[in-house]
DNA sequence: TCAAATCCCATGCGATCCCATAAAGGCCCG
DNA sequence: CGGGCCTTTATGGGATCGCATGGGATTTGA
């Protein structure tokens, strides 16, 4: 397995750690984090939600390469430079698998007491429990619409509906 | 790690000296600081911001290259030249990991109680902890729109909306 | 000789490492 | 097919380490 997949809820404990999925490690240690036990885990507030986005090496260079396309001293670097590089956290992981999150990242998707890690394929995000539980309603409610589309044009529909429980 | 990443703020003490983030250190030691502690940091006015930009070797070498880029004895050249050189400030790093900022950066920058260091990847910026959080909402509210206007032209759209955040 | 800059040491807080416990899941063997 | 053992994983706590910061001591330069 290659991607960040499913959801898990783990504690923040008194110190302030989490612990990651042990499936999401996995993954990190086979992108970039795998080679050198110098990678970390790269880490920002996503820039439409209440959340966190996070991910390995392979984001990392994501981000790098949009970079190197633009100009030296143009405005638009600077901005993207601010924006990614300067919001971004590298976070280490201890040897049980932890990570310790800055209070300005935990402030920004309002992390307490647990963590919702939520797989998103190359990358994952990190909730507070009960906003992921309304956000992923919401979701829900909306693939229901598409999904409801796409049976009017093709589909025979009237399945039970579990198919799309996992969005 | 081989470059500068996230943010952090430190205080300057009664004598007006500030800690540099370790993990900035560790960049500037493996990069052209290296190989010697004789070594020091390149510090000077941002060109648009009320900020410092510093970095190490790597930094000095582009700005070589960007003036070689340019005719000799051309205005464009003189200007840059005299912007770039002109005010640039060698710091020493004590042992304890600490530089000591001229006053004319400190005024440049409006820098009294503390600074905010902000990776940019090659280099890194030194500002007023306050202008900086202006300048980063600034930042990534532009961000915002540049990332719709994306979406908007360019991509089928259908998907969650935070996917591709930072593409 | 005095002021200012540099070096060296002390300290407190936060981060990191290491170990212990417990719950869960998987596997093998009966 | 079922039960028990063993491994993996999450979580908690204690101890240790490193870093940022402050204060003196010492040197340098005017």
């Amino acid at each position: 397995m290659d991607r960040f997949v499913s959801t898990f809820t783990n504690k923040i404990d008194a110190k302030g750690r989490v612990s990651i999925p042990a499936s999401f490690r996995a993954v990190l240690e086979r992108d970039g984090y795998a080679g050198g036990i110098a990678g970390g885990l790269y880490c920002y507030p996503s820039l439409d939600a209440q959340a966190l986005d996070a991910g390995g090496e392979r984001l990392a260079k994501k981000i790098d390469g949009l970079l190197a396309g633009l100009p030296d001293y143009s405005d638009e670097r600077d901005e993207l430079s601010v924006a990614l590089y300067g919001d971004v956290q590298v976070l280490s992981i201890d040897g049980d698998g932890r990570i310790v999150l800055p209070e300005s990242l935990r402030a920004h998707a309002h992390l307490d007491a647990a963590v919702s890690f939520v797989g998103l394929g190359e990358k994952f995000q990190m909730w507070e429990p009960k906003r992921f539980e309304e956000r992923r309603a919401e979701a829900r409610s909306k693939i229901q619409v598409t999904r409801k589309l796409f049976a009017a044009g093709s589909r025979p529909s009237g399945d039970g509906g579990d198919e799309g429980a996992r969005e």
